[in-house]
DNA sequence: ACAGCCAACTTAACGGCGGTAAATTGGCTG
DNA sequence: CAGCCAATTTACCGCCGTTAAGTTGGCTGT
């Protein structure tokens, strides 16, 4: 029988599907991510990208419109790795572990927080958004006041993220030390920073300068009303 | 006289110095720096600040090791237009005047908050943040509560600066538009961003904002000791 | 059974990019 | 006027993002 037929040998393959697996926005996006972590944002290129999955560069682009979706995309996706933590019945505790987990999030994607300074719009990232003004309005924040500590809240993790970030991407081991030599070097002319070892690495945690900033950020998101004229 | 010499005609030009200007690190720092306010990050390349400074592009590597150091230069030439206040009576004042400048400089070039995210260790940002922490060391800050108090209003001044320069640059004047379209499309999904008009561009000012979220800030500032078990 | 369709992918190529190596220039010094 | 050497140019490399046009192969309707 199957006389007709070539040799199984020149028949491609099993012929099952197309592609397996096919290829999807998802696996662009997971691929991107993980090339990410190991090569920063640089290291990121459509063709890499299409290397790792098997594809030609420009298959990408049935996917996706540019290089810079698939960023955008990825930062999405790392907003998404942000636990929404469940309600408690302290509002305060619940503004803490969110933004506790987006500083986290963003740290173990040290790429991330360079790429915050594109619109953001995602559905992860509008969801944990929503959740931390939701929070927020159940603390009792309202109109302007619930503006004011949105914004200065994530203003805060951001800034936090992307000073840390900055520091633990620059790995080079002495690095930082250089960075400290630098400034040491010119000693007379920043004094109060050499003296409170502003650059050093060990005098204070960064985890503990976060928690207390994030502390005091709080106390203020807690005074209600404070208008124009206050008392 | 001059019989040897060939007529001017003839000569190349006044042949004072090779050059006229001669190429200098400032030279090119002034010209990035204008191509950074017209064309964006992406729209700074060697070959076109080489030809807005009529020489061939190779010639600014003379200069210059790379175009992360273009861009680590173009940072700290804005940080210089940051005016150090100065020093009144009241250190909250002039960490308010330094802060609010700070930001105002970013938001001059909208391209600087996107390129935080690599080490800054300028002279210019340097003597800032000296003034900052000096500031807040009149202020009564030392030890711990300096270092988290100094990380805590750069981080916000960093993410506001870089918040605000993300929208004000997607400057097409229905961007925004549609992103609020976006949101309210999904209503139901973010309730409390649609009721509080996070993304609304009248509702409040970014200037009322920054402010109000900055005297919050002051007043953590103030509260001196706050120690492990307080009171 | 087969014609035709169209989503998904490939082939080929373009222009521009950052960066390097080697040659060249031209004012200055001895 | 010989020789030096800072400053610049010439020539080029390999990689990049992206586009246009072709190809493939499973699915649909008859």
């Amino acid at each position: 029988m199957t006389a007709t037929q070539p040799p199984v040998w020149l028949r491609t393959e099993p012929t099952r599907a197309r592609r397996r697996p096919p290829l999807t926005r998802e696996h662009i996006v997971d691929a991107a991510v993980s090339l990410l972590d190991r090569h920063d944002v640089d290291g990121l290129t459509m063709r890499r990208l299409a290397e790792r999955l098997d594809v030609t560069p420009t298959a990408l682009y049935w996917h996706v419109r540019t290089r810079d979706d698939v960023l955008d995309l990825a930062v999405d996706r790392i907003f998404g790795e942000v636990p929404v933590p469940p309600v408690s019945d302290d509002w305060r505790d619940d503004v803490r572990a969110l933004v506790r987990a987006w500083r986290a999030a963003m740290l173990d994607h040290p790429w991330a927080p360079g790429l915050v300074g594109r619109p953001m719009l995602g559905p992860n990232v509008l969801a944990r958004t929503e959740f931390l003004q939701a929070t927020l309005v159940r603390g009792g924040c309202h109109g302007r006041q619930l503006a004011v500590v949105t914004r200065m809240l994530a203003n805060y993790v951001i800034g936090a993220s992307l000073t840390e970030a900055t520091w633990r991407r620059s790995a080079h081991p002495d690095a930082r030390a250089a960075a400290r030599a630098h400034v040491a070097a010119s000693a007379e002319a920043y004094p109060t920073l050499t003296a409170s070892g502003h650059l050093d690495d060990g005098r204070w945690s960064d985890d503990l300068l976060f928690e207390e900033g994030l502390t005091g950020l709080l106390r203020v998101a807690a005074e209600r009303g404070t208008p124009p004229e206050r008392r």
